[in-house]
DNA sequence: TATGAATGAGTCTTCATTCAT
DNA sequence: AATGAATGAAGACTCATTCAT
């Protein structure tokens, strides 16, 4: 028989269904994938295995669901970022407490931005879902950019680069540790590359 | 008894181990880690499923060995970087011809090279090697650089981002394909950003 | 508390038990007993799961109500062969004609029939109520022929065995579709069979 | 990774492949084919779960070796008859025998026969090799027909459908024990019918 | 009466690892 | 050293049936 997956309407229905995304997403991202089964998710969620089948095509709609609730949060915060004007002369400091901000966010979801991130690379679904909100985010930073009057020449080639430059820098201070490199320093030059993007 | 791992001598033994390294690692970079079982790498390295396990730990042995004898070639390409002298004012155009080739090497790995990413952020131990041998690589560079004559000061901290940068652009380019990014503009500016960083 | 299956009073509820025999019957004749299943029959019967168990006892309960209600068109159309009186001589192309109808009423509920053949082998009260069913059939069958001057001597096994005559040929018929075998011969030795037995 | 189904070679594992066929097909004649699980059909084999699927695709695939295996004793004790030349005028009491003998083996099986007769009509596949074996026995009855010299005309519908009257008898007399037939009086129109059949 | 959400035991199947030879 | 047969735990998913509302 064709799979039925219902679609809560009910009230306790719905708070079910966010019940076993949540479990299910947070056991996913503290244990991995393939080490994470629906038994415990549901056990974790409060309700049996069977329902979790009601609501969901199999383990994976799960994890997409999670992705697609939090996965925002944890993947862009730089959504958030909002320079002042252009001639404000302020984009440094405004890019260097939003990364401080940042790397707070990231410390937070450690674990999840990892295994999210090894699910981007193993499965083309997720790689499919993470690019085009990639593509989203940088559109909607972009507007944000020309409200702010930024000059609109490749505008949408600095914003990348500058969100890659910014994930690049977390990443390192978070999980890298690497000895030998100063992360103030480190620090201060990418801020240095992302205000010589944009300036002139 | 602890099953001993041995270490083989033998001519013929060290070709059989190799050969499970190499058919073990091919087909997890290729189809992923769950999705390759130790059945098939036997089969595919010609020998039975039981030796495996004499030169093996578990499957996950085989990965990591496979790891470090080919993880360089797919992950740090950028060992073979070589700026020609400071003074010469070349490193745009050295930088520039050594990205595409980067893109070149790139592109016939670049399965290999998602799943690996995937167990980078999955997998702690795998996480630690990668981390060392960047930090290995970031040494060499800088030995490279300094012979070159380029200034000492934060060496390490700029050849870090210009690492960064490099695997940045070129992952975009090699699987994002987003529409609305110019990506010879792209490289334009990420190149830029490169020549700053050495830049007096 | 020993749940109690309610026999419905009121018209509504007879009629919706009715939809969930009609329902349930239909598709366990097209898709077979073990693939079909509960909620798929509330769907088709248009109420919900749990209504089903109000009225009966489990999913067999179900089936055993159709076959009971529409089980005899689709096995014993024969109770409606009517011969002519004995001397009239005309026994042979009743049973003739008798016998194309009865093959394209198999055509239509063929799937239906097998399905059903395959539950009176597997399961016994299936067994046991086919088996009565088609010895009151034989009994009916055994008034008309006697009403129409049929001799008495051994009527009842005489007809049995007509009645298997005319099963195998349809079967045959509509089924097996062997290449090597001539239909309209066999049909042919059939009725002369059939006509044969009840001979001189 | 594609199935690799081993054909045992050594001793001991085709032993081992034949334990298997031999207790699933008993348990699924015994207790059905959706009341038996691998489980026990392991346990009953006297081997582990997983190496039934190292010989076999699935469940179905052991039912089916089964029926290949067993299958023709069961369903086509005929195979064995044979009727003395065709001027003896012993066909009569051939076949009596015949079906004496026919009634013993089917008494043996009873309940494998009416589970396999349960899965020629629910599954497609089992019905078309029964279809196929049913017409190779034709043939093989009808070789030795034309041996002894019955007439060749018309053969394969006559001996079709006196195996059918047969299969017919022995059925009746074994499952249906319907009190109001006398199956003594039943056998000898039978056997009439088939006399008739070959007379002349 | 009626709903449909919830249960959880049960099933097939896979596969890393061990073991008899 | 080598084989490949064997193990059996574990996991995803289904579905008849019950229950709270």
């Amino acid at each position: 028989m064709e799979e039925m997956i219902r679609e809560p309407r009910q009230k306790r229905a719905i708070e079910k269904k966010n019940k076993i995304i949540e479990a299910g997403f947070q056991l996913i991202c503290q244990n991995g994938y393939y080490n994470t089964n629906t038994k415990e998710i549901a056990l974790e969620a409060g309700v049996s295995t069977g329902i979790v089948y009601q609501y969901f095509k199999d383990k994976f709609d799960i994890f997409m669901d999670g992705l697609k609730k939090y996965g925002d949060d944890i993947f862009f915060p730089i959504i958030h970022f909002k320079p002042e004007p252009y001639d404000n002369n302020n984009f440094y400091s405004t890019v260097q407490s939003f990364i401080s901000d940042y790397i707070q966010e990231h410390k937070i979801s450690q674990v999840a931005h990892e295994e999210i991130t090894a699910m981007i690379h193993s499965n083309q679904e997720v790689a499919n879902y993470f690019y085009e909100k990639e593509l989203y985010v940088t559109d909607c930073l972009k507007k944000v950019f020309l409200e702010n009057h930024f000059p609109e020449e490749h505008l949408s080639e600095k914003i990348h680069i500058m969100m890659g430059l910014v994930d690049l820098l977390c990443h390192e201070i978070i999980y890298h540790k690497h000895s030998s490199i100063n992360y103030d320093i480190m620090t201060e030059y990418v801020l240095q590359s992302i205000v010589n993007l944009f300036e002139k």
